[in-house]
DNA sequence: ACTGAGACCTGCGGATTTCGCAGCCTCGAT
DNA sequence: ATCGAGGCTGCGAAATCCGCAGGTCTCAGT
């Protein structure tokens, strides 16, 4: 019936073993359908799934549980934290003399920052940070992240309004 | 048993048509321990997170879906284009003349912008996109985000690797 | 004060989904 | 040629989801 797509897709799993890089798994066609599903919503059964993939119900368990232990993906509630309410956010811009990566170590670690990326540009390093309140995400921002070794200066973004929030990168 | 937690939760739910600013629904401690509970486990069992916020089954399930249906969360599989592979990622801070709202509205409707905010700061927007390649991502900043009637100036910063990203406001 | 509407909760079967496991197949290595 | 690992399927049993029928409480209107 769809022998086709059976071949096609344990032609992709024989070269599975080949990652494109460091230890970066290499997502096959159909993971990268799974996770598509997923990400339209998180609590669709493994049969529906199964179904739009061509995959039994077992193995598309299987492999969403193999997704989520590699750290590929994971699935959970998202809010604006803004809309939830008492929250203050900020971006946060941060700029590095000496070790880039030490410095978003450092950042990971602290439990108001739920976001890190390094980049390329005028900073080194950006960083989303969830307070309290006002006094909170001061204190995080003058005492904590300006008082790293290292971090040259700051500079931040205070978040009035979250326009736009996806994760749908996969259905284009 | 526990009638001291039923009668708060019923204390909070009296005034919860009371809304604390314009269309935003008002949340309740309850609501707020089952969105951490989602926070660490998107496909956590009804049953389970009942037991944890103390309340039946049948009335968790009701009240997620209403969060769902209010937009106040989702419920989705969030990943690492990075790790996946194969895409450039990139925050944009945009300056406007003239209505803020506007252009945001603009790139909001653009499938490459993932996430959208407006800031105080030296940006008055900060836009993320996902690309498949450098090509097209400069397409998106040059072509099509330079060319919105309204914006000043754009600055970019290219996503060299993300380091951290939880959704775990609630549980601290 | 009475009443009806609305919001929210509980309890309960039936339908659906999840889960664990045994078996089969393919590929690559010994 | 044989063996082991990885991946898929099929299948019951257990757990979960789902819809619905009450019950309680509050609030607004008569």
């Amino acid at each position: 019936m769809h022998s086709e797509v059976v071949a096609s897709r344990s032609a992709e799993q024989r070269d599975s073993s080949r990652e494109p890089r460091n230890g970066t798994p290499h997502l096959d066609a159909v993971s990268l359908a799974i996770i598509e599903q997923l990400q339209e919503d998180g609590r669709r059964p493994y049969a529906a799934i199964g179904k739009a993939v061509g995959l039994s119900e077992a193995a598309v368990r299987q492999r969403v549980q193999k997704l989520l232990d590699q750290g590929v993906m994971q699935i959970v509630a998202v809010t604006d934290p803004l809309t939830v309410g008492f929250r203050r956010q900020a971006m946060v811009g941060v700029n590095v003399e000496g070790d880039v990566e030490k410095i978003a170590e450092a950042l990971t670690a602290m439990s108001e920052v739920e976001y890190v990326v390094m980049t390329a540009g005028s900073f080194d390093i950006l960083a989303e940070v969830v307070c309290e309140d006002d006094d909170h995400l001061l204190d995080v921002i003058n005492k904590r992240i300006r008082a790293l070794p290292g971090v040259r200066s700051t500079e931040s973004f205070v978040y009035l309004k979250l326009k736009k929030q996806t994760y749908m990168w996969g259905t284009r």
